[in-house]
DNA sequence: CTGAAAGCGCTAACAG
DNA sequence: CTGTTAGCGCTTTCAG
């Protein structure tokens, strides 16, 4: 392989007017090759290939975005890369994005609003095509208005800002949502306990401020007043969608005493710290107390019993975040789409002999 | 909040030139604000700086990047998001890239080399700072070749790179190299299962050509080897490092008859498929049939019984990747790190009353 | 079909 | 301290 072809390449990467000289042609003539969508000689093509070749040449990506206005890139930001949620997210997000010939660029926020705004912002810088934000979004007033605002910027530079998993910022803010039905899922789940004789449902992991944990809870609480079953507050437990709290709050509620017959998760990861604490105690899953989560992340066949929970379509919501803010020319209508959500039953659930 | 202010801002975003404009100043003083690191008569910055919130302003990165000739970028490059040993490599490089002011790009390759090769090529358009591929190597001469082609290519325009859990390419091959002690980790798990009295260990995810998978089996073998325990070739089984693989081989397995008294799975997820596949048929582990992993992913802590892995300090690795890359001048003699491993025994292996 | 010239938005000398 | 002048590498009219 040669590298150091004619000039003495010492640290600079090599042009299209380099390139040029050797093949003995103009810049512009380099460039049409390169784009390819332009007539060319064919033996002139040939030579200018041959040259950028022996050069080792790259165009450089800046130079080209800074003529046309778009990077070609879709910015995807996340809580946590960690999180199995995000991570199946992530692979729609980054499939679709290579399908369109885009490059995928990743933020994460640590859970922190002021960096979702800072990097939406850098995001902005990039001239990112699609600015994907995933996650629940958090109910509050100065947050959403900042969200607002970057959704016009971005309209204006003709990007596009794309929630996944929370609702839109309302009337006329140009923005891409896909949901998913939140509180169908937890509705549907909640109800699935109560039917099969669990009475003392408790709700783990309410995060105050959180749409995502908000909508969770209105359909717990919904599933008991539709089911005439009396509820008690006391169960809904404040926390964090995390394996750590499942485990601690799981321990604390056995040791308070606390009666309850099923547990309705957060989230999956909060479940398996649920059901470890429970192994632990010696508290037998499903027949003293049933075990639900939420997402049906792969770890949910894993853990044991294997876990009922909610089956969220990660990867077809990254993929849609995609496809639908790119060609939201295209489909103007369908800039708000909800997926559906259903039960899925295992062993953590499955008895009920009672 | 104020959109439309001034020139009515059609599809636009604004330029130095237009802040200038409206701060009554050159673009020059405009962009000196904005590196913040040249003196600026403080009436003139705020009057700067005003203009820019009323225009709602950001730089253009491209722009900037043409200039100097580094995006602030650093790209990672791995086989798949959702795999949770990619992910916390993935989490160590983001944290990492944040902290040093980098932006983080993510590609992958779905295990395919020639992506890989794609993706590299892709980067070097971008003018990434340092390219961090993660994951076993090919050990195919064509496929070295190109990698090292790339890693001179990189080093010419004055970017790097990275390979994380996989060796060197060569000698005076400009590369920074972070990985982990394969071997080591495989030799001391297969210790581990011989001296508590395994004989018929089986390793499960040979994927031939792939470098860690080479790496491991070397252990295992070593292992065998230096305790006297005789080993049956037909007990390493090929495969994919993935939990369906290891469901189906370990079916497979105990269909065909074949006797083993322990299983080392060549990643934790295999491991996770093996172990359903032993409830399912209903061996009992660590009764019958001792399970290993390797990765020691948090999965490695929800499968039952617990799994005996290997621990590999993934963010770690991500972190040093980027750290080594970014200051490769200050530290021109670590650019080759090797952490270790270490086998974290858990319920999947612990009886031995035989 | 090909070349010359202008300019994308910003930064960096170089003069004031 | 601030304005003027180039120019980063590429695309894109506009003329040949």
């Amino acid at each position: 392989m040669d590298k150091n072809t004619g000039t003495a390449s010492n640290h600079e990467s090599s042009t299209v007017r380099d390139v040029a000289a050797r093949a003995g042609v103009s810049a512009s003539t380099v460039s049409r090759v390169l784009g390819g969508t332009y007539p060319v000689a064919k033996e002139t093509r040939s030579r200018v290939l041959r040259a950028m070749r022996e050069l080792d040449y790259v165009v450089n990506a800046h130079a080209r975005a800074l003529g046309g206005s778009t990077n070609k890139t879709v910015a995807f930001v996340v809580d946590d890369v960690t999180g199995p949620f995000y991570a199946y997210i992530a692979r729609g997000v980054e499939e679709q994005a290579a399908a369109e010939g885009r490059l995928c660029m990743l933020c994460t926020t640590h859970g922190d609003p002021r960096r979702v705004l800072a990097v939406v912002e850098t995001m902005r810088e990039q001239r990112a095509d699609a600015v994907i934000v995933v996650g629940g979004g958090w109910e509050d007033k100065g947050y959403q208005d900042q969200m607002t605002h970057f959704a016009h910027a971005l309209d204006r530079a003709g990007s596009r800002l794309v929630l996944v998993g929370r609702g839109p910022l309302g009337k006329g803010v140009p923005v891409t949502v896909v949901d998913y039905d939140n509180e169908g899922g937890a509705f549907a789940m909640t109800t699935h306990l109560l039917s099969s004789g669990r009475r003392q449902v408790v709700y783990l992991g309410k995060v105050p401020g959180l749409s995502t944990s908000t909508q969770r809870i209105r359909g717990f609480v919904r599933a008991h007043e539709m089911l005439g079953v009396p509820h008690d507050p006391a169960l809904i437990v404040d926390g964090v969608f995390s394996r750590g709290f499942g485990y601690q709050a799981t321990r604390k509620l056995i040791a308070s005493g606390t009666g309850f017959d099923a547990l309705f998760a957060g989230t999956d990861m909060v479940a398996a710290g649920a059901l470890q604490a429970l192994r632990e105690e010696g508290v037998r899953v499903p027949e003293d107390v049933a075990v639900a989560g939420y997402d049906d992340i792969p770890t949910a066949l894993d853990v044991f019993p294997a876990l009922t929970t909610v089956n969220v379509p990660h990867e077809e919501l990254g993929r849609a975040a995609v496809r639908l803010a790119l060609h939201r020319e295209e489909f103007p209508e369908s800039q708000h789409q909800v997926f559906g959500t259903h039960v899925v039953v295992r062993d953590s659930t499955r008895y009920s002999g009672r």
